[in-house]
DNA sequence: AATGTGTACCTAGAATGTCGACATATGACG
DNA sequence: CGTCATATGTCGACATTCTAGGTACACATT
């Protein structure tokens, strides 16, 4: 009976890399981000998305610094590297299969 | 490096029920309905599908009955229940409010 | 007669990912 | 001084899927 539960499974990466691809973001900018273009819909909790970080940048496909955030205090930037674009391209096509895929079955007429 | 694992996570559920209220079928014969209408994309496993099966037998929204499969051997069929044509219901609009709200996020430019 | 292939069911264990709850710290504002 | 928003993080519980195994029967091929 969950209401709030609104990341699906494997996709929170692809998110992720899509929102910092859009320019050098820290982790809770992200959060906003994401919930602000998806007009409340995808809100992630911070139990998923800082562990996803941390994966997304032992994998390579992120870079982070540490810099000042917009509110002056201490804040870890992330970029897209390379590979990242990379794995984002491949996700999002991926995505596109899949989600077509299900779209043929929803579809099916009785 | 996987590449079979065509299934996204949480989506099964919604699957089997969409493919069951088509009309009633056995479990293996779900599997290949899958597969032939999202055109070899959505390829369940096996050791996934008889889990969720039971899962949502459980939970009333399949009804299962013993009878013949097609080639004269016994096959569990599986009927939805009318709670489980409510719950498709929802998860088929829980899934389009998701869906979109992850286009926009791919589609919102740099 | 033996072997393989397709149908049809099933389970156990591992891997993964997400969430809820918690913990910490700072700056701004009343 | 307390509270809220910002900002990072961890831990354990939970659900789901996959891999890999198992059983059994029918039919076709060798």
């Amino acid at each position: 009976m969950k209401d709030k539960s609104e990341v699906l499974q494997g996709t929170l990466d692809m998110l992720i890399l899509k929102v910092v691809a859009l320019g050098p973001i820290h982790g809770y900018g992200i959060a906003q981000r994401m919930r602000q273009i998806s007009k409340e819909v995808l809100q992630v909790q911070q139990g998923s998305l800082y562990p996803a970080l941390h994966r997304l940048e032992k994998r390579g496909w992120l870079e982070s610094s540490w810099q000042e955030s917009e509110s002056g205090r201490p804040a870890k930037f992330y970029k897209l590297s390379a590979e990242g674009r990379k794995q984002l391209a491949q996700e999002q096509l991926s995505w596109e299969r899949v989600a077509g895929a299900i779209a043929l079955i929803l579809r099916t007429a009785e």
